[in-house]
DNA sequence: CCTTTTTCAGAATGATTATTCTGAAATATA
DNA sequence: TATATTTCAGAATAATCATTCTGAAAAAGG
């Protein structure tokens, strides 16, 4: 009973987290939050107690919607070499996309906040995306996509790199022509190992 | 004649660079800028005219520094597949040396600036290092150290994502195997492109 | 030593920050 | 409709920010 918030806290936390990922967790205000989500302050604050709770919360939801979409996939039992290659195919194209000028939350967040107070989401995003690339590559070399000699820890490691860089590019709206070849490179580099 | 300053511009310049590599633009507050550099305020706003001014100041020594010292032998005339390698090994061993936790200026400050207000000097950035990996590269093909139907501008800009993603995994203290990992990779793939 | 110039330490300033408070508005229930 | 509850808009608060100001300290030149 009583007066309705104007916003529920599904949206204002999708919201919140689009200002978190186009400005970084130093430069967003409490101010352009309440702003740019249309919420009220009270409404902010009652719901999530804090700036960081907000943005813990905002993690929290990139890694289950976005991570996961992205690199869900590649975590299946089916996920063979065409996944892997299909993520670099996606992510090459995100240079002339929306995301260009934005990036991943993730990562910004892992420059943003280096090795002081650093979110626990880092390391298990590091983890949860060489762990996806592993996973794939193992599923490889059991269809005979790829040698079983491969060291899939040392590739599985190296894909994450590729990524990342792609990611830093793609945040910094550089030439969408170089992040395309980034991709392309890693994708024939990809099929360069195949059987 | 008056009194000495208590610090060069020089010696100002030095350890606020290293303050705004560790904590980024944004999180460095004058107040601690003062404290770790051992400088006045006034020699600080008198040798550069605000916050902004030194660090602009701060991405032209880094550039004319540490990129320098780390790209500039893949610029010259001798360059080659070597001196790429070299560059990976050195980065791999990153992960456990005095700049983790820190990163590169220029990456780190590339995603903090994102698409907003970001300084000349990233887009200068992404063009030195995939055209120090170009000019190698080209030396390489000269010295038939590598296929001349190779396509050296998609593989240089696949080369620059390729140490943005070590310098992210850098910057965030990731577990130093990994970096490894992805730099012994990248030096395989070159390897494996050899003629 | 005295004067002039320069720099120092730290206080002052005014803007911006995150968060809390306040009285009015909205709405559910009785 | 009347009352109780919840939320709203925006003011208030206290901290921190970048920058400027101030009077004293230092040092160079005469």
């Amino acid at each position: 009973m009583g007066r309705r918030k104007n916003l529920s806290e599904d949206e204002l936390l999708d919201r919140a987290l689009h200002v978190f990922r186009r400005d970084g967790f130093a430069r967003t205000s409490a101010d352009v939050l309440v702003r740019e989500t249309g919420a009220s302050r009270y409404n902010l604050y009652s719901s999530y107690a804090s700036k960081d709770g907000l943005f813990a919360a905002a993690l929290d939801r990139y890694n289950n919607e976005i991570i996961e979409a992205r690199f869900g996939p590649l975590e299946q039992p089916d996920a063979d070499i065409e996944t892997v290659l299909a993520l670099f195919d996606f992510y090459g194209a995100a240079g002339s996309g929306a995301v260009a000028g934005i990036g991943c939350l993730l990562c910004n967040s892992a420059v943003e906040f280096g090795a002081q107070n650093q979110p626990d989401a880092v390391q298990q995003y590091f983890d949860r995306l060489s762990g996806a690339f592993r996973n794939a590559l193992e599923n490889a070399q059991a269809k005979s996509q790829l040698s079983k000699d491969l060291d899939v820890g040392v590739l599985s490691d190296s894909l994450c790199a590729n990524v990342l860089g792609l990611f830093v590019l793609i945040r910094a709206k550089a030439d969408p022509e170089r992040i395309q070849n980034a991709a392309t490179q890693a994708r024939n580099h990809l099929n360069s190992l195949r059987h």
